[in-house]
DNA sequence: TATGAATGAGGGTTCATTCAT
DNA sequence: TATGAATGAACCCTCATTCAT
């Protein structure tokens, strides 16, 4: 545990009331894009909702661009740590894609206004010229680990082989990365049953055909 | 035809001149948006990428929310008039639910730029105190018209009856609405082959139980 | 008649409908400006309660000057036209103090917007270097003639010897002239009672000492 | 006095500085509308009057309005500082209205850029829908108290029973009103006779008829 | 380490005026 | 005679960033 500490909570040679204004200035970052949306987080709101000033801001992190970032890096790191050993944890395929959205779905709902705030970083982040910040590295990276994990398993013959896996994982993280802006208005979505829905909706699209395992859960009724 | 040219080119009182130039005015707001985002798109970069000034839009639009605003129906009511007919010229679920998904393919590939503006501004439209501008109103329409599709063919049997047709809708919509950011980095997507994907994906997805047809590659005629 | 309508209301080589359109768009910056005040009355608004454009104001007056030109000079005549008789008739000081009183505020109200907007302008006009346009010419006009009546009348022994004329006549301007932004607020705003009182007030301290009669409205024959 | 300077001078939580250049910019504000004119001050006239720029000025104060509430507050504030002691002082009627003319216009002269702005903001300044910002509660302000000493002093007997104070109260603080637009004309009038002349008019015209004591000039302890 | 102060570019909008028809 | 179209300057305000302390 002091391992992950250091690692995560206290990096590099930052003291400790160094570490703790950077977390506390990202987490007003990340309500108030979450609230307001990344065009209207200026410094100023968040610095008001951080309850300091802009200059903090500039000082701890140089530039806005720079907290964005470390916003960014922050949600996909535990993003992976918390779906790796899920994943990992599961040896058949449909139980790996299952696992993939209901984690994806668990970890929205658990970093509820981060994660609204990354998509609304993905989808309005722009550099100077105009040029998307995040959109290459960022999403495909999402659909490019699911995208591997069809194409092992069509190996394998657990998932249909006449299906292009690229376009299949595009459609899973497209039905995944809907879900944050809904949630953003309507916080009492049943994402439970969304996850529910999406697992059993994309197992029978890809389950190979002819041959009707049951759902990997068990066998809760007759194939979901 | 003459009706429709008067009705849709060239509105109200208009003048020829004046249909035009916001016409012109459109098309650069579009073309501007789709390069440079939404948050980009300043009045000052519209104007010259229409060749004018900021004053000629103001005149003619009055505000820069109005131009969004025609901008934004201007499309809605050209999808809307694309995917009608040949929605309904379909009888059967299949045929209707294949057609929605390549439909939609088709017409953003018919109307790329103008697309992948109208995306940017629900996803990233936002009033002067932070609350979305679209979202409910136009995002919600296209996935409440596929859902009651799905709801009455599920009715007739043609779906499987045990799907949250909401669910069903959403991900759709998702995998769909997916596409714009992508084709506004790489023009060269192969929109056919993700349609074609797409169409069989969601079409094994939702088709009965126990009726298993070969891939529709194979048959079209039979369940389209 | 006919020719007091030539010289005032068909001005020059203008044609009738010339005429007509400029006595319109005068009425609507009359009452734009006495509603919503100069700084506010931009040619469009001025246009739009005239049912017009802009265009057409400029192409008749030339510019927004000269429309504020005319207004002035035209209320400014019907005043002199309305104050001129009466005065005249008043053989006595206090008789032509009063009426100067009394006629002046009876204008206001059967002038009441013009009036208003008269005053907007006197106030708030401004070159384009910030000097003053009608304070000069305007505002001490009505003073001037004031003070030649008391001075007049001081000669004759009708006044008080021992006040300076140009105070007083300052002093009576004043208390007028801040009418019209009274009544530009509150139009119920009884003048008939505040035209009385300032004429009695200014007579009692006008009138020469040791003279005094009861109070002016018990004997107006005698000092009238 | 230090207790004054903290309250007046050096308002909440402010630094040294931010005092220093709020004070500039009001006076520069001050400076900027006493000669151009309400209407003609913009920000950028009044930055380079101030030598600085918009921004400062945005920065220190938020908005336009709120610098222009500040400068009304300002002299709102040392206007009753001023008259309010010598009101008290004085025990008489006729000495009241006295001191009030004759310390308004003192007050006049030695504030004379600030109170010829104030002038023209009262009588300029508009919300944006066209309604007046500071007349119901500004302006009438000054006379309302003035008609109450008038009205407490008919009650003893010291002014004349049959005028009516509102009346009386407007006219006077309309004569006294009327004397920053000329100052801003004409900066070498000559108040002191205007002050003098002004409060001998008014005490003959409030003084109990019967009552004739010379000339105010001539026994000033008498009734002053 | 922290922040108040200042900057300068750019945001959308309003305006009186000019011009071609 | 009339007007729709266009212009360009100026308006107030917001922004990320820099600087001095």
């Amino acid at each position: 545990m002091r391992s992950k500490n250091r690692t995560v909570g206290q990096q590099k040679g930052r003291t400790f009331i160094e570490t703790a204004r950077r977390a506390q200035i990202v987490a007003a970052a990340i309500d108030t894009i979450a609230e307001l949306g990344y065009g209207q987080a200026s410094l100023a709101r968040i610095a008001e909702t951080a309850g300091t000033s802009k200059g903090v801001i500039m000082y701890h992190f140089g530039s806005k661009d720079d907290l964005i970032r470390e916003l960014v890096a922050e949600l996909s790191a535990k993003g992976r740590a918390y779906l790796g050993p899920r994943l990992e944890a599961e040896p058949t395929g449909a139980g790996m894609l299952r696992t993939y959205i209901e984690s994806n779905l668990a970890f929205m709902r658990e970093n509820r206004n981060h994660v609204v705030a990354i998509v609304e970083i993905v989808f309005n982040g722009r550099g100077a010229d105009g040029s998307p910040l995040y959109d290459p590295s960022l999403r495909q990276e999402g659909a490019e680990a699911l995208r591997q994990i069809l194409v092992y398993f069509q190996g394998t013959g657990e998932f249909r082989a006449d299906f292009d896996p690229a376009v299949v994982a595009m459609a899973i993280r497209a039905a995944l990365d809907a879900v944050p802006p809904r949630i953003a208005r309507d916080p009492d979505l049943d994402l439970g049953h969304y996850s529910h829905e999406l697992a059993d909706l994309f197992h029978i699209a890809t389950r190979p055909e002819g041959n009707h395992p049951r759902a990997p859960d068990e066998q809760p009724a007759q194939d979901r």
